[in-house]
DNA sequence: AGCGGAATAT
DNA sequence: AATATTCCGC
């Protein structure tokens, strides 16, 4: 059973985002709009493009929530009410939309941390995505967390698979997203009473090992980046590590030049809704 | 005052 | 169904 754990841990190391696979993660979430409205559009950022990024929602009726949003008066854009039609600056972000790269991102963090200390602050920060905020952390976390619920109440023999497959189990239906990344085993088992933290060490070696590859990391526009230094020691004795940390700062070369990743492209231009697809890359 | 978490809304 | 937002207790 220790195998497991060194098991699952290897699994994990290799699992590890490459840097190449941290680039669609960092030139996120951030919109034009905020871009724009930050005065940061000097680096890039060039979710413009058709897909890929944002959407302006419809805006909701009531035109009350004045009070916020210091719009510095620039686009004083009388906002909606009269106009109606484009909310210029109706600040709102698109959708988070949880791709099985980011949710992995989530659940590493979530391992490492040990369910304890697992809450959504720690979480995104251990995730260290640049546009991602704790709400969207909260609002996946609770889903997460009925999910391994559901899961628990079940036979141990079909969950958490995942690894290329899915449908194990039976249940096709299953929760995509989830299934789509390896559990940890100790999130079925129980929340550890009291002697959390089970990673032995973190071989930060291995993440060392990856040399100075290019580690290109941060794109977007580093400026407004939200970037979290690193975690030395969170609150308990955890073991964090910097083993996740990176991106952010580091303007690099921009990289969002020709990594035209053409998925579903127009795939849902049908619909009127697109949410911000952080990379439409789906490896694992 | 903010955070975490369930409830509720879209 | 997937996310977001609200509500409430700490």
């Amino acid at each position: 059973m220790k195998e497991d754990e060194s098991n699952w841990f290897s699994k994990w190391e290799e699992e590890l985002p490459k840097p190449e696979e941290l680039i669609p993660l960092s030139q996120t979430l951030i919109t034009p709009d905020l871009a724009i409205a930050f005065d940061i559009g000097s680096s890039q950022i060039p979710l413009n493009h058709h897909h890929q990024s944002l959407q302006h929602h419809q805006q909701p009726p009531a035109i009350s929530t004045p009070s916020s949003q210091p719009n510095s008066g620039e686009f004083d854009s009388s906002e909606l009410g009269g106009g109606g039609d484009e909310p210029a600056r109706t600040l709102k972000r698109p959708r988070l939309v949880w791709t099985p790269q980011l949710h992995k991102r989530f659940v590493d963090a979530v391992a490492h941390l040990g369910i304890k200390n697992a809450v959504p602050k720690t979480i995104m920060q251990l995730m260290s995505v640049d546009g991602l905020t704790r709400e969207n952390v909260a609002s996946h976390l609770q889903k997460y967390r009925l999910y391994l619920k559901r899961m628990q109440g079940l036979s141990s023999g079909g969950g958490g698979n995942g690894a290329g497959g899915f449908g194990s189990g039976g249940d096709p239906a299953t929760d995509h997203l989830f299934a789509s990344s390896p559990v940890p085993p100790h999130f079925l088992h129980q929340s550890h009473p009291n002697s959390d933290n089970f990673l032995p060490y973190m071989p930060v070696a291995a993440l060392q090992q990856q040399h100075h590859h290019q580690q290109m990391a941060a794109v977007a526009g580093h400026h407004l980046h939200r970037h979290v230094g690193h975690f030395g020691s969170v609150t308990n004795g955890q073991s964090n590590h910097q083993f996740l940390s990176r991106q952010s700062n580091q303007p690099l070369h921009r990289v969002g030049t020709p990594v035209h990743n053409s998925y579903m492209d127009d795939l849902e231009s049908a619909k009127e809704k697109k949410a911000l697809t952080l990379f439409p890359i789906g490896d694992d």
